[in-house]
DNA sequence: TCTGAATTTATTGTATACACTTTGCAAGCA
DNA sequence: TGCTTGCAAAGTGTATACAATAAATTCAGA
């Protein structure tokens, strides 16, 4: 148990967050990274639950490397929040706190909106184009229900309408908070109907096609809150001592 | 020449990056988190330039530790894009570039006008007072023409917005952002009025008393728009190719 | 004296060794 | 039985050794 799949030659498709600066066009990337991603896409697609222990030496067996590889791998995934590292105990798969996930929803909102604000302005028409590629792409991956690929295709949408507005330090940040969002739909969601995110995604292309600042941003707001609200954000398991008290 | 002043005696003030979660409050800290520290103020106030190597014994030496320790620093630091990673080669103060700098004066705006807009209507009478309190320690910094200290103070006065919404997602990621803009500003400023931002910001603070959303986005919007025009981001160095072209 | 290949030096990248901390288990004691 | 204490196993944290790579230097030849 709790073992890691490498399967390099089977990883389809991407990771999760769409590599920004496309570093040297699909570097042989070193072994961190390559550990890195696995264990990213491996949570992204439920093979990695939150709070599971990842032990170096473990991993290290896996990926045939030592543990000084799998050490800065780690390291990495914790700036990505997707791990944490408790001193002297080790690395788990992190488990977000409610408030945390609130925090992520509410910022998302912010630049998000703002964003799609700004995108009106200056969206082309080969952009457009390029986003009803992707709705494509996502209509496919629901219809064939294929969970892990419309995980990465709905949120995908979000970074890659940041990217159309030029700006990388944006679309990392935004490819930073998407694949928290993944790693809190995973603890908290309950039931959540991909397809309904995928025609508030069509709806947002709409607008964005008409240039209508005012409604593309009410759009997003509502995408996200909704998204948001499909999640058991409720004090539940959280509030431990009101969970033990007695119903009386 | 490129000795790294340890000095951790001597460090008077927090770093640039209030402490966001204040772990374990003024936590011990490991050895790595001192060293990257040391280093990111060692940049924010000028005694390292951008370009600067990095060489990781030298450093190791200097804090009495071994390389391990230091690669994980200089690892962090690359992460918050204050020194850059190349492979094989080594560490390097970066040199961000006119398009980043802009990119992250760009996202800077959107971000934190959304923000001054949300906390129009949460800010309380408290935390108006807090700001003041900081605005006082502004002005004193300036007065006194402490350039380091009125560099932290006048960051400082972004992020501390930023946590005053409670979302400590944002608050550290605005303090990532500005800890770049404190690098962008060395690389960049020819002249700069400290006094002209420190203004800004008071005035910034009075529309915030006035619950006045309009005004304070606007004051923010050209606050940001003028410590960037104080910059040189014209193609100057960077164009290599048209510097070299004889004047004729 | 200049150019360029070969060698030497310096520095990074990875693996490994060892010390220290935590944790689980079991024996001792009330 | 229930609790504490001590011990052993597992795992992390740091240092160091060694291999790989890039830069600097030397030296041969024109």
């Amino acid at each position: 148990m709790n073992t890691i799949q490498a399967h390099p030659r089977d990883r389809r498709g991407k990771p999760l967050v769409v590599q920004a600066t496309a570093d040297a066009a699909t570097a042989p990337a070193g072994a961190t990274q390559r550990i890195a991603e696995a264990i990213t896409t491996a949570i992204i697609e439920r093979r990695l639950m939150p709070g599971t222990k990842l032990t170096e030496q473990k991993i290290a067996d896996i990926f045939k490397v030592s543990r000084t590889i799998v050490r800065q791998a780690l390291n990495q995934l914790s700036r990505d929040h997707l791990v944490t590292l408790e001193p002297a105990r080790g690395a788990f798969v992190s488990m977000p706190s409610v408030q945390e996930a609130r925090q992520v929803f509410e910022v998302r909102a912010m630049i998000e909106t703002a964003l799609v604000r700004q995108l009106c302005a200056s969206i082309t028409d080969a952009q457009i184009a390029q986003l009803r590629e992707h709705l494509q792409a996502e209509q496919d991956a629901v219809k064939r229900t294929d969970v892990s690929g419309r995980t990465r295709l709905l949120a995908d949408f979000h970074v890659l309408l940041a990217r159309m507005l030029g700006n990388e330090v944006l679309a990392q940040w935004l490819a930073d908070l998407l694949s928290r969002s993944s790693l809190i739909s995973l603890m908290y969601q309950s039931s959540h109907s991909a397809g309904h995110s995928q025609q508030e995604h069509v709806r947002i292309v709409d607008a964005l096609e008409k240039r209508d600042a005012g409604v593309v941003v009410r759009l997003m707001e509502h995408h996200i809150a909704n998204v948001e609200r499909q999640l058991r954000l409720d004090p539940h398991a959280t509030d431990l001592a009101a969970a033990l008290q007695p119903i009386k």
